[in-house]
DNA sequence: TTGAAAGCGCTACCAG
DNA sequence: CTGGTAGCGCTTTCAA
């Protein structure tokens, strides 16, 4: 049962292999009948191109690397989606490896992208990179590179959404909504996303004079259980906080999972701002008021700036997101209530 | 900047191409010192070899392809996770597909891991699968194959839990908790995990003598929005029920949310069951009762099953991973209690 | 319009 | 122990 060949289909015609690849890639040179011939017989012995053979000519695929912290988590898993489904329609297949958020992991995972020659990576940083020279090396390669969501201050293109701004405008909705004494979670203080979303905190009490009180910033690490122990400090403090704004995926769960095994009610003692996929807000209650951001867009849009690169274009792009805070029911309305429809 | 091959080395030592081939692989018939030089520039100038050109010697490739119905959901994000994780240490990369739960996709995906000759496909079918040709064309050309999660009855390796026997254990459950009215929530009739699921249910009630109202039973698709039209619809009838199995994970939610939006209290008047992933149930309050599936050991028994039939151990085999019912708060407690924890 | 041949990088086989 | 060479399937260049 072996696979039929170019030479195959050439030996049951009599006729050359070249010729027999032209008439099939639709080039000149072939008679119309001889390509007709040619190209019933291919499909008959469903020939099939063995892609091993043209990448060894053009020593390139048509598949593309992923990378991500984490398959498993929803964020990833959605924007993984739209980037491969994008891919496909391209005609690239994608490999996804999940560096487990760890930075070996990642040096390793990049590294066998290259060795299998990937037409280009698509990258997600783990929350331990802080050293980028894996990522330099790829580019020396001249192999294609876009990094996405949780990026690093490179010349190289990126996929973000507006960290700062979002944090600033959530920040300010929790003051103009009554807030005293807004808290902040995040991730590892090394992250850019997680620097930038606190610079936006911190920016906007700034902005509305508001002291900051170094107690309530809690920036470790994005898992479920250390945002649950940060909230419990957080709420175990002499003066907590009336309102935390979890900056990323699982702490907003956390946080409040933590504030209601308190008893405290939401919003009315505590407000809570999440960053995490929409219908995880419509599964709690009272749902959380949260940064909706488009997981789906990020992936299509790291695909095609990966894609002009593929196409020469090797220009270095950063296209921001604009996230927008979606009201809930876990904060408070604020009566002259600014439209964050189009902000 | 070109990459260096097995030639370049060889012309840099004055040696044979064949010479350094032997060296690097670890083959007989090289001096000690010669390999060791070899050995040595290899490192030095970074050679890799080139996967294609091994590719089409052996006709094979160290990459095994993945068809799941939807990566952005979590429940096939974490079996995929584990898949990739055992894969990559077995020195297989891994190309991942989505068939967005449609039949056609899902044929055109296989097809397509087969036109990349991958060492080994694993799948998870469509909602919509009913024909299993394209699979059996895979087992045609050798080409290993397993199936996880959403099977069919078909002569191939499987990886599932025991659908029909943890759905009788849940139904028993809430019949000895008082339950009166079970309703049974699932997907597409023509999935045989909801036909084992549905048949589990119908079991348990036919041993306790309970009879059977069609009315409470709803299949139609394992979406959010379906769920939520099929509670509503359970909840309007004369006489609702005062329990429900949601055999499919978003279901779970859907009912949760259906029930709570009409005020009603959980579990008072209406016990849920889910089939979850456990954070989820975190973060509803009440905690959803669930059965708790060990996804990653699905996707890690997923790649054994295929790594054995590339070792040329083609035996079919069907592994039954058991999930367990784990009790949290939206089903009452029942007096004098089973133990679950070793059934 | 068609054919012949070289070559992509690697491995395997046969000679020396 | 080492070298030479053919060939995996395909493309490309040159010749007929």
């Amino acid at each position: 049962m072996k696979r039929v060949s170019q030479r195959d289909i050439a030996k049951m015609l009599g006729v050359n292999v070249s010729t027999v690849s032209r008439a099939l890639r639709g080039l000149e040179g072939v008679s119309p009948e001889l390509r007709q011939k040619i190209k019933l017989l291919a499909k008959e012995q469903a020939y099939r191109p063995n892609p091993f053979a043209v990448s060894l000519r053009y020593d390139t695929t048509r598949t593309i690397g992923v990378v991500v912290p984490d398959v498993s988590f929803s964020h990833f898993a959605h924007i993984v989606k739209r980037l491969e489904a994008e891919a496909k329609k391209a005609g690239y297949m994608c490999i996804i490896t999940d560096s487990d958020d760890k930075y070996e992991n990642e040096v390793e995972c990049v590294e066998h992208m290259v060795n299998m020659h990937v037409a280009g990576i698509v990258v997600c940083l783990s929350q331990d990179t802080s050293d980028y020279s894996h990522l330099f090396r790829v580019r020396e390669q001249n192999i294609p590179i876009v990094l996405f969501d949780r990026i690093a201050d490179v010349n190289l293109s990126t996929v973000v959404i507006n960290d700062t701004d979002s944090v600033r405008q959530v920040t300010h909705y929790l003051i103009d909504s009554g807030a005293k004494r807004i808290a902040f979670l995040g991730g590892a203080n090394r992250m850019k996303q997680t620097a930038d979303r606190k610079h936006g905190y911190l920016e906007a009490l700034r902005e509305r004079r508001i002291p900051i009180r170094k107690e309530l910033v809690k920036c470790h690490n994005t898992s479920f259980n250390s945002g649950l122990t940060d909230t419990m400090e957080l709420l175990d403090l002499p003066n907590p906080p009336d309102a935390i704004i979890a900056a990323h995926g699982l702490l907003a769960s956390a946080a409040f999972k933590a504030v209601l095994s308190r008893g405290l009610r939401i919003p009315e003692d505590i407000s809570i701002v999440g960053y995490m996929s929409d219908w995880v807000s419509d599964i709690t209650s009272p749902r959380l008021t949260f940064v909706k951001q488009n997981l789906r867009d990020i992936g299509g849009k790291a695909f095609k700036l990966l894609n002009d690169q593929i196409n020469g274009d090797f220009s270095v792009k950063h296209i921001v997101l604009k996230a927008r805070l979606e009201l809930r029911e876990t904060t408070k309305k604020i009566l002259d209530q600014e439209d964050f429809s189009d902000t």
